[in-house]
DNA sequence: ACCTGAACACCGTTCAAGT
DNA sequence: ACCTGAACACCGTTCAAGT
């Protein structure tokens, strides 16, 4: 396919491509030379190998995460914002954004809103230490939230599946938890109240007791 | 090395320890079969292929994980007990653990968690769809938290360090919070801080308000 | 019912050889 | 500097054949 001469970037394009169609097990360098129309070993020359060809696409991927622009009046509105954005982000690249995090980059991945959860927390008026604990505590809310929610969408059929776990008798006297138990969750609406329920706290409430 | 008629729980219990030492990208059939002292074909004979192998090995810890038997004084108390129960837990498999993760079945293995989650958030007083918001909102955030940091202590060496990435230029006015998250986070004190947070504000502030 | 080796279709990677 | 095919050491899985 490649008229010209192979580049390092058609390369990292192809690759790119495989991933977001069929996810990381599908790129073996084998298919990827047969959509280059070029030798296997061809590909050794331009990338390397196949581990560093996979840390190319992350680093990609890290870059195109840009940066957060918060937007809502108050710091907690703002914070939500960014919470909001990252989501959109993250479930537009399923498949990327599940290399990252197997390459242990999820964190750097992260800088941007972090610096964007330091400007609020810092309207919020709190300082140091304080501060650090507090952008800590919601980016790890949020990418772990993320994290599980994307488990829970590549879940199989779930066998017992949660309707059938609650039944009545976890919660006897409680008939309407126990059905709201047993419906699917919400995720978005979920996600938007779990973190507004730290954010309040964290930036309103007393510091925390000691343990 | 079976000296008798090799058993579908000799080769679990194989397996089982082979992942638990090398992680599951090291369990191969053949080695299996090396281990084992058989063909590689008689595997096949009793667990039908890989696929269901791991299936088996991950129905075998979802087993594993007990009964949560929480203790404290008050509900954020108890709940707390909970948490830091399930990540002693989790941390004692990572491997197994991830594999649970992979197949979707994180949210069935915390479902003893979850029945003492609903106990004490009754307890507080919550009910109903209320409650079950609540129980969602502190399992998510534990599992979730789990897997973040997993994931950290999986990372390859940043580049560039967290410590690069906060010089004083991000937050010119506190050079103390530049400070603090330039160093390492502490992950069980931050874990139960926001734990701590998350409830403390699901528990006992007002209902969030809508969106 | 249980086990076997041979064979198949896949991998990633190395290397000497070409231009 | 860039590309090639042959070869190597691995995979998971199927299958006909043994007992």
């Amino acid at each position: 396919m490649a008229r010209t001469t192979l580049t390092r970037d058609e390369v990292l394009a192809a690759a790119a491509s495989l991933v977001k169609q069929h996810g990381p097990a599908a790129l073996t360098m084998r298919k990827l030379a047969a959509e280059l129309g070029t030798a296997v070993t061809s590909i050794y020359w331009h990338v390397g190998n196949r581990e560093s060809l996979l840390d190319a696409l992350v680093e990609r991927t890290v870059q195109e995460m840009g940066a957060i622009r918060p937007v809502g009046r108050t710091p907690v509105e703002r914070i939500l914002s960014v919470a909001r954005t990252l989501r959109r982000e993250l479930r537009e690249r399923p498949h990327l954004i599940a290399m990252v995090h197997e390459r242990g980059l999820t964190e750097r991945m992260f800088l941007p809103a972090q610096q964007a959860l330091v400007h609020e927390v810092h309207a919020a008026g709190l300082r140091g230490a304080r501060a650090a604990d507090a952008v800590r505590a919601v980016q790890f809310q949020i990418v772990g939230y993320l994290l599980v929610e994307r488990n829970r969408e590549r879940s199989p059929v779930q066998s017992p599946a949660e309707s059938e776990l609650w039944d009545p008798r976890a919660a006897p006297d409680d008939p309407e938890l126990a059905r709201a138990l047993a419906r699917p969750a919400d995720p978005e609406r979920l996600f938007l109240l779990s973190v507004r329920a730290l954010v309040h706290s964290l930036l309103t409430g007393p510091p925390p007791a000691p343990r």
